[in-house]
DNA sequence: ACCGTTGTTCCACTTATTGGAACCGCCCAT
DNA sequence: ATGGGCGGTTCCAATAAGTGGAACAACGGT
């Protein structure tokens, strides 16, 4: 194992629940030495990877990696066209939209636009949930082979929910729905009460693909509106696939802020 | 030069300009022969600090980033009060407001509050400019004592406008003046036809210090304006320091979204 | 003041990193 | 077509790092 390897899986060991680490903590998920630790925790925190915490023991992400966050594809046409595409669909019914992407086995969301009813669902942004038990994440492992969607998950599935795929063979059965209809669907999976309507386009390579998804609070929407939704997001779908080279969408405002 | 510290240099190559560098950029911005440029790029990508962009040589920051650079202080209660004092004078004058944090000799934007008015300054969240030509930079600079100040910028001063301090006789004078007034300004310095107020709070340790900053265009803005600005941003500022554990701010809708 | 916990330091051992030079593959100009 | 030129990779011995068990130090709590 390499220190750059190691620290990179020091900071997976982060995340919205875990914010903060200590030696210890990291110690014991990663199964190293706390000797070892120590001098990583400290030498990550030199090269600006973390920071410490004041009055506190622990580490965080440092400054850094939230000013690299930031910039992730920020200027990537597909993920401004599906951004927009999002934006009006979600204008359109009311209900929060977001973009994500798959990495690995696990979704991540990119943009979010949020929703104008009272009740709504709030951002996915920087937040990874398991593909296989997410709409959006099945309209993404839909693209790939059967084979390389096993690859992915070697261990058995862990699902979330009922409602999720239980094992392999229900996953790889949703998958092959998802390519028959163009659309993946999710109820009451990762997030308790919401459901969830997803839509793939693809990029020039595979694994570069993106991801069209609205999500609802279940106890708004009927099969109609369900209906309306699918077919509005397809219509988008199709439309960024037809015309890869098109026009990026707007943007409000002087360009950057001063101080 | 141990990896991590050189990785970490690799990351700081990458900016909003600099979204994708190639082995040979990064070898001349570091310094360094390209061979151990070639390794140490590919062991970051399989670490997953990078990923490679498709159809290109080229490596941006990977999905990682993206990922803790969501969650950056994210239940910071400093933070939160800043950033619900700055929505709440951005609101009463329409003008757009962030909190923002020091990183040595720079300011980053942390959070941001959009203006409602036609002309609205844009996001500077995520962005780093030089703390000592601009407002929320110098409002935390005045925080340190002038030695401090002289170690953060050992070279002379390469100021980007002529507004800003042009050296650092200069910026000690006018760090003195945001010591006595409490609050800095700014006029066409980092960004062009941008006017800025900023004011510090204070943080537990010092460095742990975090700016509340209002601004503006300056075609749209005079001087009554301004000094009420000043007198809103001030008042909110002294009670957040005067009540350092009060309440956090709301949060709107369903808390995160399932897919 | 003591104990348990957490984090750091030490040191001999092992392994990775370093950087010059040679090499590969691609694109462009002749 | 062919020979640069350029960007990137691979090779290798010298060098500098990382490793982990154990002893040690620093806190916090009772």
């Amino acid at each position: 194992m390499t220190t750059l390897s190691t620290a990179g899986q020091v900071l997976r060991c982060f995340s919205a629940r875990r914010q903060e680490l200590t030696v210890t903590e990291v110690a014991e998920l990663l199964s190293l030495p706390k000797s070892n630790v120590s001098r990583l925790l400290r030498a990550m925190r030199e090269a600006g990877f973390l920071e410490s915490v004041p009055d506190s023991r622990g580490y965080r992400p440092g400054i850094l990696m939230f000013e690299l966050g930031h910039s992730y594809r920020r200027d990537s046409a597909l993920v401004a066209r599906a951004h927009a595409a999002v934006g009006r669909v979600s204008r359109q019914f009311g209900h929060s939209g977001y973009v994500s992407l798959r990495d690995g086995g696990d979704v991540i969301g990119l943009t979010f636009h949020e929703g104008s009813r009272m009740l709504r669902v709030g951002t996915p942004v920087g937040q990874r949930l398991p593909a296989f038990a997410a709409a959006s994440g099945r309209s993404l492992l839909a693209r790939l082979p059967d084979e390389e969607v096993r690859r992915l998950y070697p261990a058995p599935l862990a699902p979330p929910s009922p409602n999720a795929p239980q094992d392999m063979a229900e996953l790889l059965a949703r998958l092959d729905a998802v390519r028959r209809e163009g659309f993946a669907t999710a109820c009451d999976e990762s997030n308790p009460g919401v459901g969830s309507i997803a839509v793939a386009v693809g990029g020039r390579q595979p694994g570069e693909d993106a991801c069209l998804c609205i999500v609802y609070p279940l106890s708004l929407v009927d099969g109609t509106e369900r209906e309306r939704m699918v077919a509005a997001l397809l219509a988008e779908a199709r439309e960024i696939q037809a015309r890869p080279g098109a026009v990026a969408p707007e943007r409000a405002g002087l360009r950057s802020a001063a101080a």
